[in-house]
DNA sequence: TCCTTTATGTAACGATCGATACATAAATAT
DNA sequence: ATATTTATGTATCGATCGTTACATAAAGGA
């Protein structure tokens, strides 16, 4: 029963790559309909079945987005020994990730749809609740630093989070700009900076 | 010879803080030109007469935001005995600025057009010039810095710069996500946390 | 007073926006 | 073979986009 009717001709996942690679590089009020379907390689029609609207595409697609790209930047927080080296695994993977050349620059989180406008304001809710998971992700590394004795008890983990999430959608817009590897690995530097001061006297 | 023909019965500085609040709180992709003539309570032929078109518009507001808004972080840097007072203060006045209640938060120049449209092309190109220039007030500031004996020869201002730059457009998407000044100043404090790493270890 | 100049108000321009009606094609189910 | 279900292709929908003709109104210059 997987298959009822006539069987569609284009490849969905495909055409969904395409649809965020497209609302990557240019933002959702930025993508119309039609460069949409000149992209994915399919009539008006077959998207709307495929997907529902321009909006549930959109969705679809920043789900998409991350579970296929920048995963190697969240996977470092988990996997480095320590949170002083996943925080900085996680800033260098971010440099190297946003300004790769074959592809969109930054970050479709980030930079997908920050004004609430009365036809995004899904959009930017949604983009805003990733926003605030990734966030949730630093914090949670940080935690288990201070559970796990490195750093001090009184450290803030939450606004270190804050701090390093911030950098980051910093970064979105740094990579936008045009900055290669090396400059966002300057950004990188700076950041990682902070940690002796952060941690040390808290 | 300053008046002829039919005075205009607007006000055009008022006008133009008009468009400027609406092209800061929905982007210049974000506000349509109906928008723009209803809250800057004029019909389109009178705006298209005195700006002469929404690009051209986008640009004068831009201008009139740099010379009216935030004025306070640039005068803080220079006005600062120490460069390292002088970030302390611009990122202090970033966070309350961007956090304000009776206007859009963030910047302008960081959110205005992220997304090079082929519409929005000199719009973009004009706000990254502008965070260029930005960035060059920054570094000035630093490289005095040096010159003054605070900080040592071998220091990256360049790179520190890029840094504190970087979290400020950060600091604007945090802003728009909702966070209070408070919560900003929690950034402010790691950036500076990051000063001592920055200047001592170079 | 007449002419020029600039601004206003009404109305609408062609283009594009996101989204669909409709008929047809291709598969399974009975 | 017929009915049902789903996808495709063409053509277009009403709404909105940024922009502008056109006639009229209000000022200064001759």
């Amino acid at each position: 029963m997987p298959e009822r009717g006539r069987p569609r001709t284009f490849d969905r996942t495909a055409a969904l790559r395409q649809a965020m690679e497209l609302f990557w590089a240019k933002g959702y009020e930025g993508t119309s309909m039609a460069e949409l379907t000149a992209a994915m390689g399919i009539s008006s029609p077959s998207l709307y079945a495929a997907f529902g609207s321009k909006e549930a595409l959109f969705l679809e697609a920043t789900d998409y987005y991350t579970r296929t790209e920048g995963t190697e930047i969240w996977t470092a927080l988990d996997e480095a020994p320590t949170a002083c080296q996943a925080i900085e695994n996680f800033l260098r993977q971010t440099a190297r990730a946003y300004s790769q050349n074959d592809r969109p620059q930054g970050c479709l989180i980030a930079l997908g749809a920050l004004h609430k406008d009365s036809s995004s304001g899904a959009i930017c809710d949604d983009l805003r609740r990733r926003r605030a998971e990734n966030h949730t992700l630093l914090l949670r590394r940080l935690e288990r630093g201070v559970a796990e004795g490195e750093l001090p008890p009184g450290f803030d983990s939450d606004a270190a989070a804050t701090f390093y999430a911030t950098v980051q959608h910093g970064m979105s817009i740094q990579a936008r700009d045009g900055a290669s590897c090396d400059a966002l690995m300057a950004t990188v530097a700076g950041a990682m900076a902070a940690w002796q001061g952060l941690a040390g006297t808290a």
